[in-house]
DNA sequence: TTGAAAGCGATACCAC
DNA sequence: GTGGTATCGCTTTCAA
């Protein structure tokens, strides 16, 4: 059995309550060296570790985060969790981890379950949570951020990144390339990146002047095969586009699958750009053209803001919105008549 | 503030203790159904939900499990989390995840977090880690199960796939192509699979009579450019190898970078095999032919051990060891005399 | 400068 | 069939 605190105050000869004073160092506790000594000696004797469960039931804070993600094989999430854990370690927090394969069901069951066991704060990195999330959070009075993601129920709590202008900048690109078919596959509309990412790609063509196709626009998913299957559709077409605006990195895969398919050459005859800049980006062939985005710095800040709403500090923003960064790579290319 | 189990009690009109009893359906309990509904009914009004904090003090357990894993941007590991968290869900645990960036500081501050936290098991998934590790988990007495490690120190423990085969085999592969030049970019040589996939290599030169060259044998690491460089150096020979196994599919794709680099072509060059068949390695041009490790399965059978060792579950066996399997893709082709 | 005791929210043993 | 009460390990207010 590990000690206790009492077998710490027995040891040392003193009350369980001058053993706590001394681990927490309490400012307004003055204590003879002597008797502090003992308890410290006593404390690397026993190789005392205070029990942080019974710690948390008194002081009714765990010093933990749930983090909410939907799929921690999607590349896109493991720098964010990483950035995540590195800003709560900082603070003395931990994170609980919850994997919710897109299912809203477990998103509901993970909420209960981390609500009773009391963590500290919440970070929702789920793109399709039901609104309903967010209300129980609100109800419940949980400190939570989401995590690239919005929602009009609430003032902030978020930390996102500019999508509208991401997109902007992606299809500027392409328009300095020369190209003027421009095709975006979408992601998922019901989503706040799936919306604005197409928002950011019309207000550019708007810009330029290109004018709008409604064939060049196919809403997908935010999957591989979503990719690949507007794609396929968008190459069918009889005048097809000569560039895509990718709602993200593995949409962008999947068109370049479809396209090598089709015996097209990216970016030869077509060329892509992605969105999020995944580790995977610069890997394939050709690499990505994309917009990076700093996940880590994502996680990391949202896990900041949290412990701050936690303990209280005042946050001067709680809405914090970072900008992408075209990288441009191999994917894209000027823009040249084709050959029919 | 939640309701607690005090508040149910009382607009119940039954003491705690009966409370306590209809939730956790305690089999000795005999109670009239109409005071078994005023409880529930009482619940459902409170909203309450047990305050999993207080059960973790009393039943000294707290259905937690902490994962130390070195860097979940490595995508060996995304697989293996998932697996595990899917087994500990499944048997209502959750999991506590913790990164320690290989840093053996970082590694010993979160095993005393989660120790303090009373996580009832730990999921060791570190490769480094020092046999102090191993040491302070045995010591305490702390459920652990390794993941992908063994260790000497320890009977069994541990969910590991059988590296030495799995090197055989992809050695094996080379050398029905026709292969004799088969160079080996070893991981870190004080890991068991570093060890191991080098024994493996060794034992299948040996037995196909293959002599062993000590030039083509080259310790790496198990990083990207660790597989760069020590192919820059493998190539700089005088009688360069056909063929590379790597340590992983990340030196795989190290070596991949050096070889387009030098104007070779894989596989008409030089055929690469990697190992672990992480989602980067059918995803790259060429595709890897790679080792296939069943990551999810490691994790799950790994989380499924550990909760029947804290549950005192009998083990048939502690130490699951499983299997690899070749998969051929684009890197690997017939050997062919080059034109030197 | 230190001690005593209440209380955080549950569970479980022992009564009756 | 249900209630009383001690207890898990710690913190904190009030006393002395």
């Amino acid at each position: 059995m590990a000690a206790t605190i009492k077998d710490v105050a027995e040891r040392a000869g003193v009350n369980p309550s001058t053993v706590s004073r001394v681990i927490n160092e309490d400012p307004k506790l003055s204590i003879r060296d002597e008797t502090r000594k003992r308890i410290l000696d006593a404390i690397r004797e026993l190789d005392y570790h205070p029990n942080a469960v019974a710690r948390s039931l008194r002081l009714r804070s765990t010093r933990t985060l749930g983090m909410i993600i939907p799929d921690i094989t999607n590349p896109f999430f493991p720098e964010v969790i990483k950035g995540a854990e590195s800003a709560a370690a900082e603070r003395g927090f931990s994170l609980m981890l919850c994997n919710t394969d897109e299912d809203p069901e477990k998103e509901k069951a993970y909420l209960d379950l981390l609500a009773e066991k009391k963590v500290d704060g919440f970070l929702m990195a789920t793109a399709f949570s039901h609104d309903s999330t967010v209300k129980f959070l609100k109800e419940k009075g949980y400190p939570f951020i989401l995590v690239n993601r919005s929602s009009r129920d609430v003032s902030g709590r978020c930390v996102v990144v500019d999508d509208v202008d991401g997109a902007g900048v992606a299809v500027d690109h392409l328009a300095e390339l020369g190209h003027t078919r421009i095709a975006h596959v979408a992601g998922v509309l019901f989503t706040e990146t799936g919306l604005s990412r197409l928002e950011g790609y019309r207000l550019t063509l708007n810009k330029r002047r290109i004018p709008f196709e409604p064939d060049y626009m196919v809403e997908g998913g935010f999957r591989e095969k979503d990719g690949y299957r507007a794609t396929r559709r968008l190459l069918g077409l009889p005048v097809p586009p000569t560039a895509i605006f990718a709602a993200n990195d593995l949409v962008a895969l999947g068109a370049l699958t479809a396209a090598s398919e089709l015996g097209l050459r990216v970016p030869g005859d077509l060329s892509i750009v992605g969105y999020n800049d995944v580790p995977l980006a610069e890997k394939v062939t050709p690499a990505l053209t994309t917009i990076h985005v700093p996940l880590y710095d994502m996680g990391y800040l949202a896990a900041e803001l949290l412990t701050k709403l936690i303990q209280g500090e005042e946050v001067a923003e709680d809405r914090v919105v970072l900008k992408g960064e075209l990288v441009v790579r191999q994917s894209t290319g000027p823009a040249r008549e084709r050959a029919g």
